[in-house]
DNA sequence: CGTCAGATTGATCTGTGTCAAACCCAGTGG
DNA sequence: CCACTGGGTTTGACACAGATCAATCTGACG
């Protein structure tokens, strides 16, 4: 923990941010990709810290050089419903930007992270200029499109059981797993149960189940899946 | 009803097509919009017609000249989840010709229907050349994607009686009203029931309580809100 | 050690789903 | 003109998934 937290505190330069830009934006230039960037506009993050927060306007969006983050919005007496994690290489906020709306959602860090600020002006400049970069933000936002009515789909249809199977699974395929087999992605009982869309209590119990027959390890917060087969039956895929 | 029918079977021109169009995208010219139509791709359909279903590739999207559409899923045990209602102006089966991946729902029409189609190759030439549509295209997709976030937030955390009255509210801002104030979308307690993601006779419970609380009037298909204050109140908006 | 956030377990309570039966009404055909 | 049909609607009875509340436990860290 210690060495990690001080190898992300040396900001990367602007060439190492174009590098890993370069996968998310193939059809960019390095002329046009350094254009994006600025080193005072590459910043450090502790963990936890709020990035912007739902209503605000916001004046840019963020390029994720490393560390995840955490996207949600807040519903009914202050619970909050996350709508996903980004990580290394995901750019998020541009649907504010580009709709020229208050952010619907906020956005804080779940781990260290260091993130590229792009300004408004910037993305909407390049949107207009460079059609090979509109048809990558098209992607990526039609991307997103997909995933948000599957999960609406199955919010509203699956039992909570059944999604958090889903979860789980989504959870392994995004962020991976280590060599011992848990999930990489280190999660709350709680921030699991408010992505889920479920009470904590409830996520605790239904991890227990799941344990009981097998399915999965759990030791504190590290979960390993030992049966995907079966957990993707239970998740209708 | 018989006279409507009649007024819609009679096909647009290719003109009238393009004055509609303009309405939605307004940084092309007149020659870019009749690039986007011809007279054959301008088709009418009966109300019910399925236009595609989940998981076929389609090589087009459609832009609604009249009628209405309905955009759903199938889940768990054939129920179907509706996503939303599309009308004239809007276009749709965009995310699946830009991702170059099969439908993730499937659409059939709602009322009567004329769609002009525009088939892949012209949708992404245009995107890839022509910058104002490109940037058109972006706030059209990050606009639903904002809705989706909202929608995800709802479905999770409101109870069924919240989240029928906002679908009654954002029936009445998406459709209108009647002269005589009833809704102008005529939908089955099924459809509705779908939209809201509960059960048929959960809705139908719930319309005659806030019938019996003086919020709505009904008349079997018709509904008229009396009181949008409360109703809103109910819905947390 | 003491503290505190997070995890767990148990005991209720209740909103919704499910099943079954009846009803309404418009259209059809004899 | 009336019986018949079938889709949509309504109502009632009942069961259960999951929320809520309360109490206890755990483990990391100062």
């Amino acid at each position: 923990m210690k060495n990690e937290a001080n190898k992300n505190m040396i900001l990367p330069d602007i060439d190492l941010c174009c590098r890993k830009l370069k996968q998310t934006f193939a059809n960019l230039t390095d002329e046009e990709l350094k254009g994006l960037l600025r080193q005072d506009s590459i910043r450090h993050y502790k963990k936890g810290e709020l990035i912007y927060a739902e209503g605000t306007r916001i004046k840019g969006c963020y390029f994720i050089y490393s560390g995840i983050i955490k996207i949600y919005q807040t519903g009914h007496e202050g619970k909050e419903q996350i709508i996903k994690f980004d990580q290394e290489g995901d750019l998020f906020g541009f649907r504010s930007v580009i709709r020229h709306e208050p952010a619907c959602t906020s956005v804080e860090t779940h781990s260290e992270a260091i993130l590229c600020y792009i300004p408004d002006s910037v993305l909407l400049n390049l949107i207009r200029n460079n059609s090979g970069f509109a048809y990558d933000m098209m992607q990526i936002a039609c991307k997103e499109l997909g995933d948000s009515n599957r999960y609406i789909r199955d919010i509203a249809q699956k039992s909570v059981k059944e999604r958090l199977a889903e979860i789980l699974l989504l959870i392994a395929d995004d962020f991976g797993i280590e060599h011992d087999g848990n999930l990489k992605l280190n999660i709350t009982r709680e921030d699991l149960s408010n992505f889920v869309g479920t009470a904590t209590e409830t996520v605790i119990r239904l991890l227990s189940d799941y344990k009981n027959e097998g399915l999965i390890e759990i030791k504190g917060r590290k979960i390993k899946l030992l049966h995907i087969e079966k957990l993707k039956t239970i998740a209708g895929i």
